[in-house]
DNA sequence: GATGAATGAGTTTTCATTCAT
DNA sequence: TATGAATGAAAACTCATTCAT
């Protein structure tokens, strides 16, 4: 039900852009609840009666700035999967992270949307927000260590639920932990170069793949 | 600054313990800036000015209800650490897990409270209470994995950063993988037994042993 | 920054009179601080929202009511200024006292606000309003001076400052001492009549005139 | 009615001090109405209830400091009064005026409660207060004009009402001149000198005594 | 289609006073 | 005599939504 209506898409391109920019902002800037309509009227210089003409009512409006987020992301990630069809596992997962990292540096907005929205239980459809993103992930990862295991690159014993769990998991935090530093000061990680960035990588896949174990014979 | 004031802990037990718990559900429900004070004295009885009487304001509310929280979290690892100090370094994160899961069991109103502070950057003094929580992981996962290199249980080349990175991740999001459905329906994991959990718990640490890759010799 | 904003003033002219005497009604019986906005909205049967609507906040309004003050006063000043061009000094001086005193007749209210701001110094952005009086009576009074030392209705060694600042302390108290007791009975200075406050003037300026001191050769 | 009660006055001296101390304070920074019984009880450590236990109620415990406040300064102009018997009329007039300067200097804390309780009409029984002051004007400065009428110091026909007015008007003018710089910064009149304000007082007693007009034969 | 005035329930916080202990 | 917990009305201000123009 919610999104934009007609009316929205009539209006010209330019003013969907700053409409959806402001709407961004705003959504990133005080989450979904503490969004205020009329200080985004105030900031775009636009009768409050508008945005309820274009999307209905607030949801509506965060409904449609969400999409745009999701799209954003499925197309970053395609990219990359397509992009490195030809390399070993440990590679794509490298070059996935890489892109997460690119995508905070790109779109801290949008990621920071994300956040805000994860764990508040309370704002209407929640749920269905929440699925379309979990979805995602495993619709992602799965493929990735299929694929790995059946090239060889993955021990074939290897439980691909915990895995697929594993990786997720640390995606995640690892995109938090370069995010909330960025948020504050505009670099991740507390400062650290790309190619730093890069050697944290490497040392989090290295361990991935050996695990906690002494390799005993 | 913030916090319980000499007149609350005045009050008689009983009063301390009610007032307690009808703020943990109003947090854990709203967060912090949808909890409403009007709501919460409705609920105890009580006259509004009461609570600012106790607290001061809404944020010593919160900041006397949050402290309880880290108590809680804190005994209850202190324990575990304690009751498996001898038992090897799987075990130990076996048993750490369980604790977790089992926490959300007896204090899911708890573990809300701290799902919906973790990002929401804009409350007062939010930094603050994070920094509490973070240096709680780092004291708690880092002295485990050291041990665990030291009586062999874990290879002893192992990047401790990354294991404690790894580690902290998993727990983190293996408990909002339980805890959410059970704040739908009551049960954690989608109604998983306790059998079952313990089966997940092993073949999650066993992925962790092992690493991603082949054991070549 | 504060003040009236646009939607004010697209209101029909007839509201924004009945909402502007409202206000000054509201704060010359409380003063700004005791001033209510309910009360305010109560009496004009509007919704509270809409005051804020118009004036962004309370120091907002008082700011409109305060600059309307303003105007006024200056009006009423200039036109005693113009009107008196041609009369020596003293009569100017009468004119002006007695304009003062038919200023309270006509505004009581505002002059009432004028009051209760003098002393209380806590209220937002006090001197900033405060200034715009006082540099009021300097450019009324020390023209008026001047021009009466050139023509010779005063004596040419007279010190000005301390003229300028009889002259301004006698007006001030004269007004206070008409408009107290008016508040109270609707009366000045006690119930005197038109052409009794009239010969208190002419005394008054003669004692100004005359000094206190004998007239030896 | 209000006041103080017996209770109060049987408490050890050093109490009755700091109470009065801190009432004087409150009023002084919040004037009636703001004054908050609460911030007071909280600064001199005592209970809630003993306040309401020594005066009543707020305006009782006003009461007293407004009375301990006229004792003040009547005390400081008897001696004024009677230490310049001897004097010449203009010389007692700058003594006085010297006195209300330095009275300012001694306690502006009282000075600053006379002017917040001139212009606020609305709080308990304010006519009253302000009759004890106003006698006290006019039972202070008719009999120094008689007197120096009487003397010679003055002009015969010196209209005794008009004099007393102006010399009130400028007494009170002066002090406000002179007090409200000196508690912004601690420094009266913009930080003059004492012998700057002495020089001051001498202008405007000149002016006051040779008057506006040019002293033809 | 666009506008923006109107609404009123909602928020946190303050405070003088009472009264049982 | 002293205490301090309890009260509840009042304050300023916010905001999503509606609807007549």
């Amino acid at each position: 039900m919610p999104g934009a209506r007609k009316t929205f898409f009539r209006l010209d391109s330019e003013k969907q852009k700053r409409i959806l920019s402001a709407a961004i902002d705003e959504f990133a800037t005080w989450g979904f609840h503490r969004a205020s309509i009329n200080r985004l009227v105030g900031v775009l210089g636009i009768a409050k009666g508008s945005i309820f003409q274009y999307f209905g009512n607030k949801e509506g409006l965060f409904s449609y700035v969400f999409d745009y987020a999701i799209e954003t992301v499925k197309s970053g990630l395609k990219k990359v999967r397509k992009d490195t069809e030809d390399l070993d596992f440990y590679s794509r997962i490298k070059a996935s992270l890489l892109e997460g990292v690119s995508f905070i540096d790109r779109h801290p907005r949008l990621y920071k949307i994300y956040l805000k929205m994860v764990f508040q239980e309370d704002f209407p459809s929640r749920e269905k927000y929440l699925k379309k993103i979990r979805l995602f992930s495993v619709d992602y990862l799965r493929p990735l260590i299929e694929t790995g295991i059946r090239r060889g690159d993955i021990r074939g014993d290897l439980d691909p639920d915990m895995a697929a769990f594993m990786l997720d998991s640390v995606f995640d935090r690892f995109m938090q932990a370069y995010a909330v530093p960025f948020f504050d000061s505009g670099a991740g990680i507390h400062g650290a170069s790309r190619d730093e960035i890069d050697r944290m990588i490497e040392r989090l896949i290295d361990t991935l793949r050996l695990g906690f174990s002494s390799r005993e014979k």
